[in-house]
DNA sequence: TTTCCCACTAAGAATGATTCTCATCAAAGA
DNA sequence: TCTTTGATGAGAATCATTCTTAGTGGGAAA
C-alpha cells in the first residue's frame, strides 16, 4: 500500500497522522501472519532505529480502539493483529503453532441463520468467530 | 463429587492421586465459571494453607495433559480451566467480563455436516469452537 | 513568524501471569 | 529397610504488556 493510502486509513480512524503511526500500520497491513508487537517491532527497526517497542504496544492499541485493525489472543496467551477488518476464522497448527485466515461465505451464512433462529437466552450477540485447531498436512 | 470420585478420574488419567491433586481437582469441578490458576489458589488456600501457586499451575497443566480438564485463554491472555471435557462453545460479555458455555446439539451437528463436506485443504481438523462474544441483558 | 499547547514518542521501570530451579518430601517398589 | 522416582514448596526468573515520566514536534492562534 502506498503512503497516501496508509495516510486516509490512519486519518479516517480519527488519528494524526506520524511517522511512526505509518511504518507500523505498513508493517500489520503487509504481514501475512498474525505478528504480535514483537513482530511488528522487529520488522520495522532496521529502517526505524529510534522507534520504541512501547510505542508498538501504544500505537497498536490506539489503532484497534479507532477501529482501523482487529485484536485477538493466540494459543499461548500473546496479543496477535490483523489488518484485515472482516469476519474471519482461524486455523492453530498444533505441529507449526501457525495461524491461518479461514473465510467462507457459505458457513458465515449457515451462522447467521442458525443464531437468527436460536437467539441466546438474555445475551446480544455482536460477533462470532471460530476456532479450528488442528494440523497441516 | 465424593473424594472416590475424584480419586478415580485422577487415577485412570494414568496420576498419582495426592492430596494437592485431589484438591485442586475438586476446586475445578465445583466451580461454575471458568477459574484461572489464581482462582482455584484462593479458593483452596484457607483449607490447605501450605499449598504452592506453583503447585497449583503444575497440577493444573498435568491434568491438561492427562486429558482430565480442558484449558483456554481468555481475551485477555489469562488461562482458564474447565473441567468439562465436552466440546462446548463460550460467550463472552463485554460488559461484565464474565464466561458463559454454550451448548447446542444442533450447532454441533450443523458445523460437524458443514465439514464433512467441506474439508479444508492441507489441514486435519481436530476440534472445532466457536466463540461467541457480545453483551448479557 | 513566534509562542503556546497538547498529543505523540522514547526509554526504561513496574506489573502480572506463568514457568523454572532446586532442595526437600513421600510413596511405592526392590 | 533402602532406594528410586515423582511430587511439592518456596521463591527466583522470565516474558509480554502497561505505566511513568520527561522530552519533542507540529499545528493553532495571535
Amino acid at each position: 500500500m502506498n503512503i497516501e493510502g496508509i495516510k486516509n486509513i490512519i486519518t479516517k480512524g480519527g488519528l494524526k497522522f506520524t511517522h511512526q503511526r505509518m511504518v507500523i500500520y505498513n508493517a500489520i497491513a503487509e504481514a501475512k501472519n498474525h505478528p504480535t508487537a514483537e513482530h511488528v517491532f522487529e520488522q520495522i527497526k532496521s529502517d526505524n532505529p529510534s522507534i520504541s517497542l512501547g510505542t508498538v504496544y501504544k500505537t497498536l492499541d490506539t489503532f484497534v480502539t479507532a477501529g482501523i485493525i482487529q485484536k485477538f489472543v493466540d494459543n499461548k496467551g500473546v496479543m496477535r493483529f490483523d489488518g484485515i477488518l472482516e469476519a474471519h476464522s482461524h486455523l492453530y497448527c498444533k505441529k507449526t503453532n501457525e495461524i491461518s485466515d479461514y473465510k467462507n461465505a457459505e458457513l458465515e451464512a449457515l451462522l447467521t441463520k442458525f443464531f437468527d433462529k436460536n437467539q441466546i437466552e438474555d445475551f446480544d450477540i455482536d460477533e462470532i468467530s471460530i476456532v479450528i485447531k488442528g494440523q497441516k498436512l
